[in-house]
RNA sequence: GCCCGGGUGGCGAAAUUGGUAGACGCAUCGGACUUAAAAUCCGUAGCUCCGCAAGGGGCAUGUGGGUUCGAAUCCCGCCCCGGGCACCA
């Protein structure tokens, strides 16, 4: 054993050993309980950023305890290969997507090998290849059949200079990123799978996952946003026909209140509306600027003009005005809203602005409104001013009215789903190609599985004008399946959820030729823990659910969740800097590539080394390719090694807290493991542990006091570990190692032997964090061939005995004295203790004790 | 704008979920070792007041209220930061 710590030797050691046995390829073990661990995979961007080195790590350690505790354990890894930043690459670079991202996963496999991760790497799989992507296609298909995917208009952002879709990250202030022109609103064909189908199991279901945190239960709840309204129609009289405005709302209580109704911009009557009217025209034109992102849509002027028509309020009969809002969604409900100003405070806005009659329908429970209303009265309460419903509180006022509209044929109770069908039609390159053909005589004809998969060319290079695809005869040209005749093939490609939406059951059969999943999903599945960035607590997580639940209707699984415990990775931050070029176009710059001075204001300058120009700060945000402001790992790794580096990061925060990326503390964590190699080496030198083989001896008080410690540490730890907080895991192993040194040090066989178990303790202990270490530190010391092989540890409840304990004394909540009282001693004897305490004397100053709280074991609190 | 989180010393954080606020680590300062540096080891440390000292008191968990014998933890309002908002992944 080297008397240095030289973390490149070990590791290079213990992973060529892991290598050599195969230790961490999984094989399907019937009998033995089962643990799939899986971390989210990663985006081939380049090179390994903090985020997954957190992600990674954490999910290492959730694999090495539990191959520890005795499971057959599964953690592979693979790529999610198809998308937008590779298509940007190529542009940048003139390289195709193919290529740049084959590329990009070689270096970050290398760097991920270097991590010592416990991967099974004989199941590693990559989206962007064929045989992956061959079974999207397929379950396309499926769906398809079942009538789970329909194909009808959807809305994107068009660039009217590039002619080329946009996607909402490539639209910046309403603008196209490459060419600035302000970017239209066009609608497109697109295919379509049925989400909303499964909304009610997909929010029931919620409920039976105990083992995932409760704020993506909620963000997901409120995703899906089941309502509870009545959706009810205004009729009217158009072009000599009559006709209903449909619209839905959850307060139908305040329907007397209706002063406006208002359509978005896409609705059909605002479009016959505009046919004789200019104007309105032109405003529907203005609605349709901008892009689609509902941020951006929530937080514009809201602006309105009226269409000349009016309505008839259905139960008052009154005339109602019809105007067209830029607020009104129309892939919400029916595209159509009533406009209550009293009592919802965006109507109330929108009728200030163009001075809409406001009426108070609804008055509180207790009190009366304030008239003329200053802003909408948005509380339940009691109906007034509302004829018949006048007095009604909320629900019965909802059920009066629902029954009253029911029985004149113009509405009822309805619930409402937020969640929208999922749009998977992209009109880019880089993505699984959907296996749909167009002929002029038999339209939309699916591709036969029997000319699966559908090829995507590799070679194509995209420019950033529309799809490179539709420039390749080769691929666009071929022939329908039923007719025979020429057809086109369709170029758009699959959103790259699709990917990622069941790729943790294809590691399940990589292999599997023939088969999207065989029996081997059975055996590995559910995955037992998920982890990855809070960031997909909505879109990855529900997609990946809904796929689910269809490969469980099709009969292809035998399970309806995909995973039972999930632990969301706060992000990882780091500074933003751009620059902004004529024309608009932005360009962002690694902090790395920066000199950056801050003064004490908290103002920064910062110029790019390349050119000695000032660049601007944007804040800051999650480490993100888009953003260019990752910090490649690499020169951590290469200076301290990837002990040091996972022990660093596991250490310096709880998985899941936002962690503000500094490299501050590494030193902590490289001095930590040094210290440990010191201290084991000076045991191999005077071969302590190896005489302390054998049955703890009977200990003398000091010993007995470090091995309390050493066993009271573990046990938190253990606990700790439990509730996947793995910092003060990391804590409790330098406390170990700090008590170890301060033990007392003669050459006493009780103290080798209590040693000697604490060092075995705390190298097991740390083998999930510092693998290497514990791998080298475990057979040097000579406790066996390997420490993946070593049961994990538990405390002795013999060690956990005091005979002393120490109680904390208050005096009206505050602490004024401890006191260390014998473990058996009893209620009278403590009680005569405290009061005896002359700094507790002192604070009761001679007042009578009103009331005594114990906590029993811990604390006792004198109300005086 | 809407939904979900977070805010504790100079910094990362802990506090077993209402019971000693600041464990552990970083940085800082002082000391030891060394020709020197690095490395290593020892010590100190929230702010503030009284005291030569030992020690003792007060204030402190973004902010303002509230509940409680006792609040970082529970409740209400506000401020700031992060994540998501359906075509970034």
């Amino acid at each position: 054993m080297e008397q240095k710590y030289n973390p490149h030797l070990i590791e290079r050691e213990a992973q060529e050993y892991w290598e050599r046995t195969r230790a961490f390829r999984a094989e399907e073990t019937p009998g033995k309980p089962k643990y799939y661990c899986l971390s989210m995979f990663p985006y081939p961007s380049g090179k390994l950023h903090m985020g997954h080195v957190r992600n990674y790590t954490i999910g290492d350690v959730l694999t090495r305890y539990h191959r520890m505790r005795g499971y057959n354990v599964l953690q592979p890894m693979g790529w999610d290969a198809f998308g937008l930043p590779a298509e940007n690459a190529a542009m940048a670079n003139e390289v195709a997507p193919a290529k740049w991202t084959y590329d990009n996963i070689a270096y970050m496999k290398r760097q991920l090998r270097s991590l010592g991760f416990a991967l099974d790497w004989s199941r590693e799989l990559a989206t962007c290849k064929p045989d992956y992507y061959r079974w999207n296609q397929w379950l396309f298909l499926r769906m398809l059949e079942k009538g789970l995917v329909y194909k009808t208009t959807g809305t994107v952002n068009w660039d009217p200079v590039d002619q080329t879709v946009l996607a909402n990250e490539q639209v910046i202030d309403g603008r196209g990123w490459r060419t600035g022109a302000p970017v239209e609103k066009r609608e497109i064909p697109m295919y379509y799978m049925a989400i909303t189908r499964y909304a009610e199991e997909l929010l029931a279901a919620l409920e039976k996952l105990p083992g995932w945190p409760e704020r993506v239960k909620t963000m997901q709840a409120n995703w899906i946003g089941k309502s509870y309204g009545v959706r009810f129609a205004f009729p009217y009289e158009l072009d000599g026909r009559n006709e209903k405005l449909w619209v839905f709302t959850t307060r139908a209580d305040t329907i007397i209140g209706v002063t406006f109704v208002a359509l978005a911009a896409e609705h059909p009557l605002a479009a016959r509306a505009a046919k004789d009217n200019p104007q309105l025209a032109a405003f529907i034109e203005e609605c349709k600027r901008g892009s689609v992102m509902e941020a951006d849509l929530a937080t514009m002027e809201k602006k309105g003009m009226p269409t000349g028509l009016t309505v008839t309020h259905p139960l008052t009969s009154e005339k109602i005005p019809v105007w067209v809002g830029n607020y009104v969604l129309m892939a919400y409900g029916e595209g159509a809203v009533m406009g209550v100003p009293g009592h919802d405070q965006r109507d109330f806005e929108f009728a200030v602005e163009y001075r809409l009659p406001v009426k108070a329908v609804i008055k509180p429970v207790e009190g009366e409104l304030e008239l003329p209303l200053k802003e909408a009265y948005v509380e339940h309460g009691l109906c007034v001013n509302s004829g018949r419903y006048d007095g009604l509180d909320y629900e019965r006022a909802v059920d009066a009215i629902a029954a009253d509209l029911k029985a004149k044929g113009l509405g009822d109770k309805q619930v409402l789903w937020r969640l929208r069908d999922w749009g998977i039609s992209r009109q880019r390159y880089w993505g699984t190609p959907i296996p749909i053909i167009h002929c002029a005589g038999c339209g939309d004809v699916p591709v036969p599985d029997s000319e699966l998969p559908v090829v995507l060319p590799e070679d194509c290079v995209p420019d950033g004008t529309g799809n490179p695809l539709n420039k390749r005869a080769d691929f666009v040209n071929c022939e329908c399946p039923r007719c025979g005749k020429p057809a086109r093939r369709e170029t758009d490609t699959m959103d790259t959820f699709v990917d990622s939406s069941w790729y943790y059951m294809r590691y399940a059969c990589a292999d599997s030729p023939d088969s999207m999943v065989d029996q081997r999903v059975q055996y590995w599945l559910e995955v037992d823990q998920y982890i990855g960035g809070i960031e997909h607590a909505i879109l990855h997580l529900l997609y990946s659910r809904f796929w689910t639940k269809v490969m469980r209707d099709l009969g292809l699984v035998g399970f309806g969740e995909p995973f039972t415990h999930l632990l969301t990775q706060g992000m990882v931050l780091n500074d933003i800097y751009f620059r902004k070029a004529e024309g608009g176009r932005i360009t962002y710059y690694n902090p790395a590539d920066l000199d950056i001075q801050a003064d004490d204001a908290g103002n920064r300058a910062a110029t790019l080394k390349a050119d000695g120009k000032p660049v601007e700060y944007d804040g800051i945000g999650t480490m993100s390719k888009s953003k260019n402001n990752g910090v490649d790992p690499q020169e951590l790794i290469d200076h301290y090694g990837a002990d040091i580096a996972r022990f660093f990061i596991i250490f310096t925060s709880p998985p899941e807290m936002t962690l503000m990326w500094s490299d501050a503390g590494v030193d902590g964590a490289a001095r930590f493991l040094r210290r440990l190699w010191s201290y084991a080496h000076e045991l191999v030198q005077n071969g302590s542990v190896k005489a302390a083989a054998g049955p703890m001896p009977e200990l003398p008080k000091k010993l007995a006091e470090v091995r309390f410690e050493i066993h009271a540490l573990l046990r938190q730890a253990n606990y700790d570990m439990g509730r996947l907080q793995f910092n003060t895991v990391a804590h409790a192993a330098i406390k170990m190692l700090n008590a170890l040194e301060r033990a007392p040090r003669d050459a006493d066989p009780a103290g080798d032997a209590v040693i000697a178990e604490a060092m075995s303790i705390l190298i097991r202990l740390l083998s999930p964090i510092t693998p290497h270490i514990a791998h080298n530190l475990w057979r040097e010391l000579g406790y066996g061939e390997e420490v993946l092989a070593a049961p994990w540890p538990e405390p002795d409840p013999a060690a956990l005995v005091q005979d002393e304990i120490e109680l904390v004394v208050q005096v009206n909540g505050r602490k004024r004295a401890d006191i260390r009282v014998p473990r058996e001693a009893g209620h009278d004897a403590v009680q005569d203790l405290v009061l005896a305490h002359p700094s507790v004397q002192k604070h009761i100053n001679g007042q009578p004790v009103k009331k005594v709280v114990v906590v029993p074991g811990k604390l006792i609190n004198l109300v005086v």
